[in-house]
DNA sequence: ACAACCACGATACGGACCGTATCGATTCCC
DNA sequence: GGGAATCGATACGGTCCGTATCGTGGTTGT
């Protein structure tokens, strides 16, 4: 047992790896994220990297799951339409001011020609969104405040749809008051 | 005068640039473009690729604005409803059938990391977009179809924003019925 | 038509990263 | 303690970058 943290040593070796790629990626993005500048900044080697994974898209995506495994679920508040506000202006706020937006930015590219990261992605990051709108427009329903036929996976990507076209391509600021104005938006077309 | 195709020489090369680029965009997108094969495939030395481009990026805008130009305006059909799902319905073909799609998806990642690509891309290609929207809108107002203070640029968000949101992050299909479907979602909320 | 002038093609260069392979040295686990 | 797994170090060929140089050919003005 010498100075280090604790735990076993491929754990401290994960743990330099996430921890150098966050630090890179806090600085520079995707595109200034390298295989062997994380290997540089952590101290591990690089062929020790290729081993667990496939290339600088696979890290990247690491340390997006690595967050969003802290999205909150909301809380019943008794009105949906608060309740949709509180989930997208938490989605504007992570995407807006930490490093989820940056990685989102530069991960899409990839998501295009790299199928697993895909569908990693998409089971790990886009899915427990879906869910969560899904879970809201159920509870609205049976409060009789959301038609029962609205369209739950429409109505998912109505909500974030406008939020990440600002980041990606409009490059309009994400402000606070972004999410109310869109779920007053969308509110009308999923009354009873 | 050679047995050459028309143009000056120097207007004969750029066409070659572009003719190439969009080849190899066209299997293995902004991913696998690179300078030199642009090079390789159209004849041109890559020296004087540089001397029109400042790099890749650069490259696929061209062709990318080259290919916005044709974005046709929707006629009066008398109907907003009818309006924007024609115009939306266009997006969605352009986007999933054509080049476009793959380019952009490419090209997102590289505007967050070059500001001037970015302001060429907002100036050049989504503007084109914002303005059309306010167009058939207001046309709307007129008609007495939509709200007096309706949000214009919100609105153009949430139009194209779900678009953009299949194509880049959940990679569900672009189908000809998504169109029709995010209208009739975002409508009520712009009656008066 | 001729000359001065550009733009182009070819080529070479150092450099950054890629992804793979090899091989002792550690560390882990029984 | 000892075998097995994992790691660090290092070297490799390869691709592409972006820049520079230089000679040749096209282009243009008078």
């Amino acid at each position: 047992m010498t100075v280090e943290s604790a735990g076993s040593r491929s754990a401290r070796t994960l743990a330099a790896i996430l921890e150098a790629t966050r630090e890179l990626l806090a600085k520079g993005g995707v595109r200034e994220l390298t295989v062997e500048g994380v290997a540089a900044r952590s101290g591990v080697a690089k062929s020790t990297i290729y081993r667990r994974y496939r290339g600088k898209d696979e890290l990247a995506l690491a340390v997006l799951i690595d967050m969003v495994v802290t999205v909150v679920t909301v809380p019943d508040l008794a009105d949906t339409r608060a309740e949709l506000i509180a989930f997208v202006k938490g989605a504007v706020r992570v995407l807006g001011k930490t490093l989820m937006g940056t990685v989102m930015q530069g991960l899409v590219s990839e998501l295009s020609t790299d199928s697993e990261l895909a569908v990693a992605f998409r089971t790990e990051v886009v899915a427990l969104r879906v869910e969560e709108v899904k879970r809201l427009l159920e509870r609205g329903i049976e409060r009789g405040e959301v038609r029962r036929d609205a369209d739950l996976d429409l109505t998912h990507e109505l909500l974030f749809g406008p939020v990440y076209y600002r980041l990606f391509l409009s490059g309009e600021p994400l402000d606070s008051k972004l999410a109310e104005r869109i779920v007053d938006a969308v509110m009308p077309g999923l009354r009873p």
